[in-house]
DNA sequence: ATGAGACTAGCACGACTGTGCTATAAAAGG
DNA sequence: CCTTTTATAGCACAGTCGTGCTAGTCTCAT
């Protein structure tokens, strides 16, 4: 059972390292050392492949989040669960890497199009419920939808850029902007 | 005369239609009416190809910018040049589509690399000179480095989720995240 | 020990890939 | 008129692709 774990670690080794389009059923079953008629014997088709892969993809960003310590204070929770979001070391740098490579393919292919627009729901709720939480403490404004919208586009903005080019966005300056973000919220109220 | 426009076009229909992947030599050609020997005239290899329609839509996007009518008021001037850049309309929607296809090649296509890092330069300079007037006019903070990556996720993260989900994000709530952003900037100062 | 099922391996097929190559038709310049 | 470019067309080659298929090997309960 394990083995299907195996065999994912390689598809994203691979996505990664050249892309999604280099994940074929060979290179993936090179890349996790088996034959290919083995891994045929795990997944049936490469769309199934690709798409537990994607999945696993999404349950361990979930994984992470529901992992976070309890934090009472709105501010320093809203913080730490956007910055938990962003590639700010390797583990989510291959997370977003791999991310954006689905999310690209999804444009036209319906089976991962589900899939992305489950991570996307996901995603924004989790946005709302910040800002809901900010909002009770007269930390952020009141119109819950709009800036919803604003807070998520500069999420998914920051990781996207932070994971074309990790040069030049530091853990740093993405903390900042982060930051920044918040103060103007409170402000704004 | 310039038929590898004909050419750049039939590689863009095919992008937004079944995705990159699917803009092999062979697809090409038939999409634009042509033999490959005939397309292989003009564009000697593929990635040549790939290479002229990504500085195709570059060159677009800022023809479009640079075509915009001047606005002496530095708030509306901020509006209408962010919103220029929005996947407003169909036109746009396509070459945020098209974009977002190379953007994913892009992490590992050296040669795509330089193209997509020189429009991301060029868009964070854009976003750089709207806070610099915004801010001189006293309508947003000073600290410029720090708003422009903030701005520029926003524009970015704004963009590919109108992309993604044309159905969720209208012209209208994007128009509203923008105007919200504009409004918290001068609240800030 | 024997049969069942899980697992591993690999070949074959038809389809598609980019590119090298040659051959023909049209246009242009002398 | 002839020649030189330019343009169009298409075949051949050596790959890769996903998947169907067969067969051998292992584990384990009966």
């Amino acid at each position: 059972m394990e083995r299907r774990q195996d065999v994912v670690e390689a598809v994203l080794r691979l996505v990664r390292r050249d892309g999604l389009e280099q994940a074929s059923v060979r290179n993936v079953a090179r890349e996790a050392g088996l034959s290919m008629g083995s891994l045929r014997h795990y997944f049936a088709s490469q769309s199934e492949l690709m798409m537990f892969a994607f999945r696993t993809v999404i349950d361990r960003i979930e994984a992470r989040l529901a992992s976070l310590e309890p934090e009472p204070d709105p501010r320093r929770r809203a913080e730490r669960v956007l910055l938990e979001l962003l590639p700010l070391d390797d583990e989510r740098r291959a997370e977003n890497e791999v991310w954006l490579a689905f999310t690209s393919r999804a444009m036209v292919d319906p089976a991962l199009r589900a899939l992305r627009d489950e991570g996307y729901d996901a995603l924004r709720a989790g946005c709302r419920a910040i800002l809901t939480e900010l909002s009770a403490a007269g930390l952020a404004p009141t119109d819950i939808p709009a800036e919803t919208e604003r807070l998520h586009a500069l999420l998914d903005g920051l990781a996207v850029h932070a994971t074309m080019r990790a040069d030049i966005h530091t853990a740093e300056s993405l903390r900042a902007a982060i930051g920044r973000h918040l103060d103007g919220l409170a402000i704004e109220t």
